[in-house]
DNA sequence: CCTTGAACCTGCGGGC
DNA sequence: TGCCCGCAGGTTCAAG
């Protein structure tokens, strides 16, 4: 499910019911996902009160009591969700937690490519998945200057590099054609063609789409939900993904959206307007 | 260094 | 109905 936007939701989701909650007891179902959950995690959540929700990139970041972070990150089919009772039990309910006043949080993943660590809070940033990430794309220091410089001497296309964590973190698939498309710039085109004006736009763009995509509880596309249970609506608003052979919604019927495999992922764009 | 492609895993929808 | 194929929001590792 997850890009930045999705994050986001779930994170501004778990902050209301969890924030200040102590944690009860935690149930690892599954050990499993990408990274192996680590040993000991139920036992040593226990106890703990969640001083704190935050994000970075596409992770989510608890930080708890004891000067610890729990870490989560939802891969590609992650989802949170939240109650109060009866445990879930499902097939994929991996992990969860229940606080002292009786809710729960529940980590669902079928396809289990999702990660979750428990960090101390002094290695976080060196931690191997947040190490060398990129700028937050809506914090001041992703502006155009920073992306000329970082494409400059690129040699690929500027899609797959949109979606290099490296160079700005927490864009994928759907926000980084939405953007170019939004820029009025090509999927194919090579990154250090990309003037500094096109550069100002495309930082513009991204900017808007991540921001419009949060208001609107991000994108409910096969797995997303937020955790309360309520659907994003982004998906309403794709301009270009998914939407091959419709009309581009810029110039009408004079062009189709195309679908293209860039760097083993779908793009999508219009051939007409972007150039 | 840099880039691409395959791999990880499950589920769903379309075509036959 | 069932089977096979392609496809899916991410990341990482090997190979070129």
């Amino acid at each position: 499910m997850p890009e930045l936007p999705e994050v986001e939701t779930v994170v501004q989701g778990l902050r209301k019911v969890l924030e200040g909650a102590v944690i009860e007891q935690a149930w690892v179902r599954r050990p499993d996902l990408r990274l192996p959950f680590p040993k000991g995690l139920a036992g040593k959540l226990k106890g703990q009160t969640i001083e704190r929700i935050a994000r970075r990139a596409k992770y989510v970041l608890c930080h708890l009591s004891k000067g610890q972070v729990l870490l989560i990150h939802l891969g590609m089919s992650g989802r949170v969700k939240l109650g109060k009772g009866a445990i879930p039990e499902g097939k994929h309910a991996h992990f969860v937690i229940r606080t002292d006043d009786g809710n729960w949080a529940c980590l669902e993943d079928p396809r289990r490519f999702g990660a979750v660590d428990l960090i101390d809070q002094a290695l976080l940033s060196s931690h191997p998945f947040l190490a060398g990430l990129g700028p937050e794309p809506l914090e001041k220091d992703f502006d155009g200057k920073m992306l000329h410089k970082g494409l400059a001497r690129r040699k690929g296309p500027i899609k797959p590099a949109l979606m290099d964590q490296k160079l700005v973190a927490g864009i994928g698939n759907i926000y980084a054609s939405e953007a170019l498309f939004r820029a009025f710039i090509s999927p194919l085109r090579p990154c250090s063609s990309l003037t500094l004006t096109e550069c100002k736009a495309l930082v513009r763009t991204v900017k808007d789409v991540l921001a419009a995509a949060i208001e609107s509880g991000g994108s409910s596309l096969r797995d997303h939900v937020r955790p309360d249970g309520e659907l994003g609506y982004f998906q309403h608003h794709f301009a270009v993904y998914a939407q091959e052979g419709e009309a581009c919604p810029r110039c009408r019927a004079k062009a189709r959206i195309l679908r293209i495999v860039q760097a083993g992922r779908s793009s999508f764009y219009c051939k007409r307007c972007q150039r």
